[in-house]
DNA sequence: ACCTGAACACCGTTCAAGT
DNA sequence: ACCTGAACACCGTTCAAGT
């Protein structure tokens, strides 16, 4: 935390340029969207050349994937700790996930939305991206695993069941993230419908009663 | 189809160029992705000058609107036709339903994007684009309700039941189009995975024997 | 009414040069 | 090793002008 202990000196040498970029970047980001992201402001708002981060960064694209990277990591963080305060029961389990996602979705839509479209850019250009995906993975496969073995979830390959989840919380994220879903501005009303949502994926959707078979 | 019987003269006149502009973005976000979509080349390949465009639209973004609103009515179209080729019990036209988006989003992902982020963008500003997302949500509604009434479906409020199913199949086509989800590349994994996650929500993932009670 | 060409401010990237 | 400044090609947008 303390400034003066870390920095060698501060001649014209930045210390921890890489990182100061992205931090730039993710305020930029989170202020302006993702238009507003231009290299040479990043490099404006560190205080260096509009040059500099090619000392750092291949390209732009290289920086974005660097702040996709530690929004991802971010995420990831924001589930760990909301899903460690939830009570050991899968449906509550799943609900504290899915608002940590949610919530992180709104709060910072821009980063949201450069965190899933840095990936497509060739994956083994961006390894670490990629890395940082599998943790957030892994968390909820960890998850699944443990309310199975407890009797709580079908018996399924444990990866499907992960696909399943994520992609639902995936989908009620993005939904609201673009505006997409009427009625559901404020942060109160997303967190039910994220309640709604595992509600409906945990006990199904299918009627309860005997179906009557065809025939109006 | 005929072309000389529509135009009155092609002096300089360009005779539907607010169409022609929107079809080349199309065909440049096909082939180059968003990053490749500049409204000069828009321009150049519609055969204008690249101040043309603004005839038509306000600046970049209103002519990005117009091809979102485009694939949005391609994309609901592709939904309506699946739907209507398949059998009338909703497990069979919710993963019509899915496999039609999830097709759509593989097939054209810069596309598929562009719809879903053009909305963002005050959606006071372009009503078009939202009057062509509440059809693609009447279409599901009706399968729903339908569905209801044959009594398939939970007798839940049906605007929560459309947007449940569309957040799970709007994930799993956004998971496959950023590469998220690893060995889905092929259209026919994409399919097994709509009826997979389709099945989950369908019948629920919860453990159909009697959970045992605290204590591993 | 519809389109053009010059002009402006700005961006990503490169490269020779500075400490 | 790390950063700067000039330079280049290109983009979005404006505006006076042409038919």
């Amino acid at each position: 935390m303390s400034e003066a202990e870390q920095a060698p000196n501060r001649s014209y040498h930045h210390g921890d340029l890489r990182n100061a970029l992205i931090q730039a970047g993710r305020e930029i980001l989170t202020e302006e969207g993702s238009a507003g992201l231009d290299l040479r402001k990043v490099a404006r708002r560190a205080g260096v050349s509009h040059t500099a981060p090619y000392r750092h960064f291949a390209d732009k694209q290289a920086l974005l994937a660097a702040i996709a990277e530690d929004g991802f990591r971010e995420l990831t963080e924001q589930m760990r700790a909301r899903l460690e305060a939830s009570p050991p029961l899968i449906e509550h389990q799943l609900i504290s996930l899915g608002v940590a996602y949610v919530r992180f979705a709104l709060e910072r839509p821009a980063h949201m939305r450069e965190i899933f479209s840095g990936l497509m850019i060739e994956r083994a250009a961006y390894p670490d991206l990629y890395a940082a995906s599998k943790v957030a993975f892994a968390l909820i496969m960890t998850t699944i695993v443990a309310a199975q073995e407890r009797g709580e979830i079908v018996e399924a390959h444990p990866t499907d069941l992960v696909v399943t989840v994520w992609a639902m919380i995936h989908g009620v994220a993005m939904l609201l993230l673009e505006q997409q879903i009427p009625g559901y501005t404020d942060d109160e009303a997303a967190e039910l419908l994220v309640q709604q949502t595992i509600q409906a994926l945990y006990t199904g959707i299918r009627s309860r009663t005997t179906p009557r078979k065809a025939g109006v």
